[in-house]
DNA sequence: GTTTTGCATGCAATATTTTGCATACGCTTT
DNA sequence: AAAGCGTATGCAAAATATTGCATGCAAAAC
């Protein structure tokens, strides 16, 4: 069929998430990476290497402009902002191309939960609480993004609701998280408890 | 420092996935493909042929062992078991590397909502009720699973405790999904209500 | 005054995942 | 008799992601 002969250009939510985060500001890949890590990347993560070869590709496409921004006494920087093409492959392709993926998460500590076993249950149970403490700090800082931008959700102009509906997903699958952690953490103490009182049992006998 | 010369063999949690798979069983690459998409490929999706590469580099490995199942009338299997190298390698990654991604769901879905307008928003409202239905499938088949194995989990043994967790983790995973995907479409459907009001005026107009 | 931290960019290699294709047998449906 | 489906296996290429390294400047901390 021969769809497209550019390579990399059917799918990659990377570079539609780049340019989404260039939809109302001009960026250079620093800051790009850095609104990353408190917006988008909660969702889809990219470290700065690939964003940088993404707004490489993204320019060769003229998907985003390059403008160079010479500073005082600092490095130069190279400020990105989308072009019409740009916005309008950004359109075609938000109403395109939806692939699900249902509760995939690639977090291995599912996997190694399958492993749960004698040996194993103290280092699970530590890691288990580092990501509820991990998911407790997100949390807080959900709930600061929140009521800094999102206060009243009703009044907001349109992108901004989606983009509420996101934050949102986020805070309530977080809470969910700490939910679980805490049944689990439970459930593995019981455990680690039976496993000693047995222990002790064979070691009097 | 080279650590290890044999490639990929530090991280990829996708092999271990598959080991864990054969900790009970002995299993031909299609079985596992398909009680991989009842089990951990919720957690961990991988397609037949990641699978199938996968096993052959595990041979290679001498960590799970290749038998050949001549059955009659039908093409031949190839049956993997651990071997002793394979489940102790198993054992020490359970407690090692241990990588945390939270939230990262890779979803695209984030990202659209990101891009939320006039536009859009009868697409996305349309894929949001999509997912919606999706999990809920998802929520009736876990369900079962649950009933059938895991009724009471507190006489079960250790090793199925740790699968019970994982399983309860994605139930209760997906009913928040289910509870986010409300709202969401609630809000959604009000700002299409406020959207063709607005519209209706500007004909009158 | 030297070390660390933050800004800013990027290459190259490796690892991992996805996509498209290909084969082959036996059973069932048209 | 041909077409399609389910079992069973796999290659090759392309796309995507991660890891390790590298550079250079300025300001702040020690």
């Amino acid at each position: 069929m021969a769809r497209s002969h550019i390579p990399g250009y059917a799918c990659m939510a990377l570079r539609y998430a780049i340019m989404t985060a260039l939809l109302e500001d001009e960026l250079c890949g620093y800051d790009l990476a850095r609104s990353f890590d408190r917006s988008l990347g909660f969702f889809w993560h990219a470290s700065h290497q690939q964003i940088y070869r993404e707004l490489r590709g993204l320019s060769e496409r003229r998907w985003i402009a390059r403008r160079v921004d010479r500073q005082r006494g600092r490095p130069e920087r190279n400020l990105y902002s989308l072009t019409r093409d740009g916005r309008q492959a950004l359109e075609r392709w938000v109403l395109e191309a939806d692939r699900m993926r249902l509760q995939e998460t690639r977090d291995e500590f599912y996997i190694k939960l399958y492993n749960l076993s004698a040996d194993s249950i103290d280092y699970l149970t530590e890691r288990l609480s580092v990501r509820r403490a991990a998911m407790m700090e997100r949390l807080y800082l959900y709930e600061r993004i929140r009521r800094r931008h999102y206060q009243d959700h009703q009044t907001l102009p349109l992108r901004r609701r989606g983009v509420y509906l996101a934050l949102l997903g986020g805070i309530m699958q977080g809470e969910q998280y700490l939910a679980w952690c805490d049944e689990a953490l439970a459930l593995l103490a019981a455990s680690a408890e039976e496993l000693a009182q047995s222990g002790a049992k064979e070691d009097a006998g």
